[in-house]
RNA sequence: GGGGACGUAGCUCAAUUGGUUAGAGCACCGGACUGUCGAUCCGGAGGUUGCGGGUUCGAGUCCCGUCGUCCUCGCCA
């Protein structure tokens, strides 16, 4: 008897294998069966490929009359063409539909009861996969490795696998040393909340799984490894959204002798060798780059979506001409009025839509959302009576009667054209960035500004960060990036005068409206870092007591370095063009940040507490 | 911690204003069928409408609570 294991898979016959014995091994995608002949489509990760079973052979014909989905089966035959009598019959629609196995031997490897949710994958054009509906997620998560079995999520782990290859390959090929680091580590007060690992054999004392392994590899600087690499799984106990898991993978790279430029080289090589050896797209260099504070006024975000224009405009001169309290009050207190030009989005939104973008203003903490509708001679709807000339200033134009040349102004600021629809916004200035940001991003979704299937990616890098932000609560400066993140060497002056104005050697790196990475440049001179910790309130004895062992090392002959971290489950979701990160993980947490498969986090025994003293 | 959406057959969904016995497609079971290919056709079985309470002559539908899932704000140096 032959071996029931497979001599090729299910997605590699073709003509060529045209009268050849093989063994193929899979599970039942679908089956079609006949009084004299069952079509069993055998599936695994390569493909799908036609079995048929004849009722000449009674002793599988049976076993394959009784056969159903995702059922384990070893088919042993002879390949042949598909045809009726002189006829090709091919499955186009198949990479294997030249040819189909005639079964000679048919092993149960093993059955499978009905399954919760339909697995198996249907064929469309273009020799790919589509598949079934899709059943609840938190299903779909208990039953993971049926899941797992949907040609689409294969594709993405494969596609996560290269990702890795490539990421190893790039920065082998420009020196870089994969280095691990520890998962038990020590707290660090600052970041996110830590995961908290009793020790056994120091009852009272705790380990902390790693934020990051930040600390870690400025102290592989000092100790001479120049260019360090890991793929590293970070781990933080925050609140979960579509984008964030509480342990996550990151690319975390560091560098000696460096300054910006450099570690921008390193990565945007990385970028194009990922992009064309992942996707076959051609990413140009150098990534443009952008001001953190011109990211903000342009895209109310500082991590735009470059995919498309829509910018936010300021027209706060403007505003001030008119009459309307509501724009004159914002600015007179302090505050900005900026517009969005929805352009030709005037006839395609009712007043009811219209009152939805309000909403979305006001969730992000605005009043609300002034609007107007162009029209070829004039402004129609909405706010359009208050655009009126302010009566204490002379008209300019009186020909065009009184507000005509406000609203000239707002069309020549605003590019705007008849069937655009305006959307103002006033308020603080911070309020506004926010509201115009998320009521662009809602925009352009809804009027269609980009494909969000198309191999678009727009890659940039963001920086001239400030340094410190103000806590309103704690009354303090706070470290926008991380206390360990060098100022510009220019404002090093002003660091304990005028904080707020002290820009950092930081940056992130933005793909298609997601942060997909950050890192700066790190104080290398202690000096420089005692009054860092001082601006932001810490003592000496207080940041000794919380990095001494990182400040120890920075004495003893740090090295200038910089690095940055690449959060790899967001370019992984790039990659396979997928907005919920649990499409790229094998095995991710739900919201709750529970495993819906194992049942983790679950209570142990009491025995395993009392070791530890709990 | 706050806001929002959802929860009906194994799965995806429907069920008019609160009104008869809660329906459909897929899956499942049985049958028919000589080449199907997400086969087709015929038939069958399948429901504590998440859970608990309330209002009502009457609740899938309204109210309160609770559990679960997702999205989002806070949070994530």
């Amino acid at each position: 008897m032959s071996s029931w294991q497979r001599t090729h898979t299910c997605g590699e016959l073709r003509d060529a294998h045209i009268g050849q014995a093989v063994t193929l091994n899979g599970w039942v995608n679908t089956f079609r069966a006949y009084p004299d002949q069952v079509f069993l489509d055998l599936r695994d990760r390569y493909g799908v490929t036609q079995v048929v079973v004849e009722a000449d052979r009674p002793e599988i014909f049976k076993l394959a009359a009784e056969t159903r989905g995702e059922w384990v089966l070893s088919i042993t035959g002879r390949v042949r063409e598909r045809m009726i009598g002189s006829e090709k019959k091919h499955n186009t629609k198949l990479a294997t539909g030249a040819i189909e196995v005639l079964a000679e031997d048919l092993r149960v490897l093993n059955r499978c009861p009905t399954p919760p949710f339909e697995v198996f994958s249907v064929p469309q054009e273009g020799h790919t996969f589509g598949e079934p509906e899709l059943a609840n997620e938190d299903l779909r998560l208990q039953y993971r490795y049926l899941d797992l079995r949907r040609p689409t999520l294969q594709r993405t782990l494969a596609m996560r696998h290269r990702l890795n290859k490539v990421i190893r390959d790039s920065l082998d090929a420009q020196g870089f040393l994969e280095l691990e680091t520890p998962l038990l580590g020590r707290s660090t007060p600052e970041g996110a909340r830590d995961y908290l690992v009793p020790s056994r054999v120091s009852l009272g004392s705790w380990y902390a799984l790693p934020q990051s392994p930040q600390l870690y590899k400025q102290i592989l600087m000092v100790a001479g490894y120049d260019k360090y690499f890991q793929i590293a799984r970070c781990l933080r106990d925050e609140d979960l959204r579509a984008d964030r898991q509480p342990e996550f993978t990151q690319l975390d790279l560091e560098m000696s002798f460096v300054e910006i430029d450099d570690v921008f080289r390193v990565i945007e090589q990385l970028a194009v060798d990922v992009f064309q050896r992942c996707l076959g797209v051609t990413i140009k260099t150098p990534l443009p780059r952008l001001k953190y504070a011109e990211a903000m006024l342009k895209y109310g975000s500082d991590k735009p979506d470059l995919r498309y224009g829509l910018e936010i405009v300021d027209v706060g001169d403007i505003a001030l001409q008119t009459e309307f309290q509501a724009f004159r009050g914002t600015l007179e207190a302090g505050g900005a009025v900026r517009a969005l030009n929805a352009s030709g989005a005037a006839d395609k939104f009712s007043r009811k839509q219209i009152d939805e973008l309000a909403e979305i203003v006001k969730r992000s903490g605005g009043k609300g959302c002034a609007w107007v509708k162009v029209e070829a001679e004039k402004f129609a709807g909405g706010i359009e009576k208050f655009l009126t000339g302010n009566p204490l200033t002379p008209n300019p134009s009186p020909a065009e009667g009184r507000g005509g040349a406000i609203q000239q102004q707002l069309r020549e600021r605003l590019n705007a054209k008849a069937g655009d629809l305006l959307l103002f916004v006033a308020d603080k200035e911070d309020v506004v960035c926010q509201a115009l940001g998320t009521l662009r991003t809602h925009l352009a979704s809804v009027l269609k500004l980009y494909d969000p299937n198309a191999l678009d990616y727009k890659i940039a890098w963001v920086l001239d960060f400030p340094s410190f932000i103000w806590d309103d609560e704690e009354k303090r400066w706070a470290a926008n990036h991380h206390p360990f993140t060098a100022p510009m060497d220019e404002d090093l002056t002003k660091l304990e005068s005028d904080p707020g104005s002290v820009k950092a050697k930081a940056y992130d790196l933005i793909i298609n409206g997601y942060e997909c990475g950050g890192g700066s440049i790190r104080i290398h001179n202690p000096e420089v870092q005692s009054r860092l910790f001082k601006v932001l309130g810490m003592s000496d004895e207080l940041a000794r007591s919380r990095f001494g062992f990182l400040l120890d090392a920075l004495q003893f002959g740090a090295p200038p370095h910089g690095g940055i971290a690449l959060g790899l489950d967001r370019w992984a979701m790039m990659l396979a063009r997928t907005s919920n990160i649990r499409d790229v993980i094998a095995f991710p947490k739900n919201q709750k940040a529970r495993d819906l498969m194992t049942g983790a986090p679950a209570a142990v025994d009491a025995k395993q507490l009392k070791e530890l003293g709990l």
